[in-house]
DNA sequence: TGTTAGCACTCGCACCTAGTGAGTGCTAAC
DNA sequence: GTTAGCACTCACTAGGTGCGAGTGCTAACA
């Protein structure tokens, strides 16, 4: 069977019906609000032949018809009318977003937050994944004389650091020597060679005179290295799911935020999915506790290169028109706004 | 009317059962469970007192007694057996607390997981007021041509620091120029003295031969004071309300978790309690959400002086025994770890 | 052949009802 | 002061009823 015109119409005004409400929807209703030209009985007949196809269902004999996870693919694919950002939606992002804030984390958690206040659901975002990421700059700074920061800075403007505390004194020259040293031995080396390199040893062989510095050194540098490899995820606005009638079941809002809880499991999820905009819609999704939600998310870059992802998660009855131009103009924004600071080396 | 010792007993024994089952307690039950040596009817008589005196409440009339705030109150100043950890439980504690973390905020936030998962109740933690915390160290590194960090060390030893693109191309001296100038100026000051001052305009002044580059690196300075002076908030295990059956109600547990997700209130809440160990229960906290639950807090030390804050919050209804005794020696063993890594410095 | 009106039927939901059981409060006896 | 006995209370549950929204089918109509 083909989908008709007016099927397809039906579909349609089913589907945004029953984004708004939550209620099934009957063919009397239909006729009604949306002004149809038919009868409900010409309507219930298509509504059947839909079902009949996979895009709409039926809770009970006597309720009103629910769109399939079909369906909203469908209205996803074709259907759906992308929404543009009116020039004050716009402004408001762009003006929240560049809220003068240097530290990339921060910034990518003010990004989730602002993400779960416009679209009423759930949010997340996590950092790049930096194992592309090459290391530009290690340094070395007295703080006492017994103590130093050691400093990494990354091609991607990450920055992380450590304060070391020292067995033994150490001398000015020592510690620059060392610093050069090692910039010049790692720069330009991804995160994750260093780390597979066996740096304690070969690093104390080549520089004999630093070693005691260095063993003290070493250990610290590379539980940063891990650190820094870390992925971080960001969650924000998780209690608006209560606001959606389908949640008022207390075990099934237990299992979603239990679920949003694991955040290894998450973050992996989250890591494994393609680049772009992605759209999940229900049984589309492999985690069997998801299996009610739609999952969107879109990359953002780093200096034009790495990926890092933000995203909302919310049930499939999910105004994806607006979520979508929101996520899209938000990635964007962020990627501009990460080009401009950490962008544009020349050395 | 005198709390007898036999009133004293019923009162305990009343309190133990309902924090176990969260089921109001009868007085056949009590007699059976407890072996009390009298007949119900006796402990009937005595409960009646009790509730006159305003230790026990009543659901409805033919329900059990169930404790009031008042009587959790006694029960936590007097009654109460504190309980001291098996070796086991302090040994689990100190080895996941001293998982080689070296970054001050992850080890606190690690600290409040930790928390949680050992109390089965939803946990939080904020970092030092930084208020007290001065200034030791300021530092401009290189980082490409129109590029550098800038990085300020706090006697606290925490590290805070921002990557400034640069309008103009800077040279090597005055980089460290204006450093060790700004070093000089700010060294001794606490964070919210430097913030009071007019900096940008007095810096000016001082240095005219850097005021280019100052200009540009100033207002990153300030914000990073600003943002070293916020007190950050890490909460965990939210969703172990769901295991209280008082929370079956989906508003109560909503409100609660949007009680939670305010984090500006809640921190507030939490700078403004006393030190030491804190214990609130019911209708003791001010915050109109909190009048059904316990909140206990405890302060940690960094480096023998700033106090953060970690604690549980859940139902009046809670192991008050066991959670304090486990907040307690947390916050004893991340007092010790701070002092080892931070302090002892002699310069 | 597609569309429509009519009507029986379904089923969730809100409401009521009575029965049950845990527990109290009171009284009178020990 | 303690206890047994008993009437009473009240939440909770299960079963029953009426309502209403909505379907599905059939027969008539354009």
């Amino acid at each position: 069977m083909d989908l008709s015109e007016r099927k397809l119409k039906i579909l349609q005004a089913i589907i945004g019906d029953f984004i708004r409400t939550a209620e099934p929807v009957g063919s009397r209703t239909l006729s009604k609000k949306f002004d149809m030209g038919v009868s409900p009985a010409t309507i219930r007949n298509e509504m059947s032949d839909l079902e009949e196809m996979g895009y709409l269902t039926h809770p009970h004999t006597s309720a009103g018809r629910v769109p399939s996870d079909k369906a909203y693919r469908l209205y996803v694919n074709s259907l759906m009318e992308k929404r543009t950002l009116t020039e004050e939606e716009k402004e408001f992002i762009r003006t929240k977003l560049n809220s003068n804030i240097s530290e990339l984390e921060k910034t990518i958690q003010h990004a989730a937050r602002l993400l779960s206040e416009i679209t009423m659901l759930t949010s997340f975002a996590i950092t790049p994944n930096q194992t592309a990421d090459k290391l530009k700059y290690i340094n070395l700074l007295p703080v006492d004389d017994r103590t130093v920061v050691l400093m990494i800075v990354a091609e991607s403007g990450k920055i992380s650091n450590t304060t070391v505390k020292l067995k033994d004194p150490y001398s000015m020259e020592g510690l620059d020597l060392l610093s050069k040293s090692m910039t010049f031995t790692y720069k330009g080396k991804t995160l994750s060679e260093v780390l597979t390199l066996d740096i304690i040893r070969t690093f104390r062989t080549d520089m004999a005179a630093l070693s005691r510095l260095a063993e003290n050194i070493m250990p610290n540098f590379l539980s940063i290295l891990e650190r820094m490899l870390d992925v971080d995820l960001f969650m924000d606005g998780y209690t608006n799911i209560f606001s959606f009638p389908e949640y008022n079941d207390i075990d099934k809002a237990k299992m979603f935020l239990e679920m949003l809880n694991k955040k290894d499991d998450f973050t992996k999820t989250l890591i494994e999915r393609g680049d772009g905009i992605m759209i999940t819609i229900g049984n589309e999704n492999t985690d069997d506790r998801m299996q009610e939600c739609s999952l969107i998310t879109a990359t953002y870059h780093i200096d034009g290169k790495l990926l890092g992802k933000l995203g909302v998660i919310g049930p499939t009855r999910m105004k994806y028109d607006e979520v979508l131009s929101v996520i899209e103009y938000m990635t964007d924004n962020l990627s501009e706004s990460f080009k401009l600071t950490g962008g544009k080396e020349k050395e």
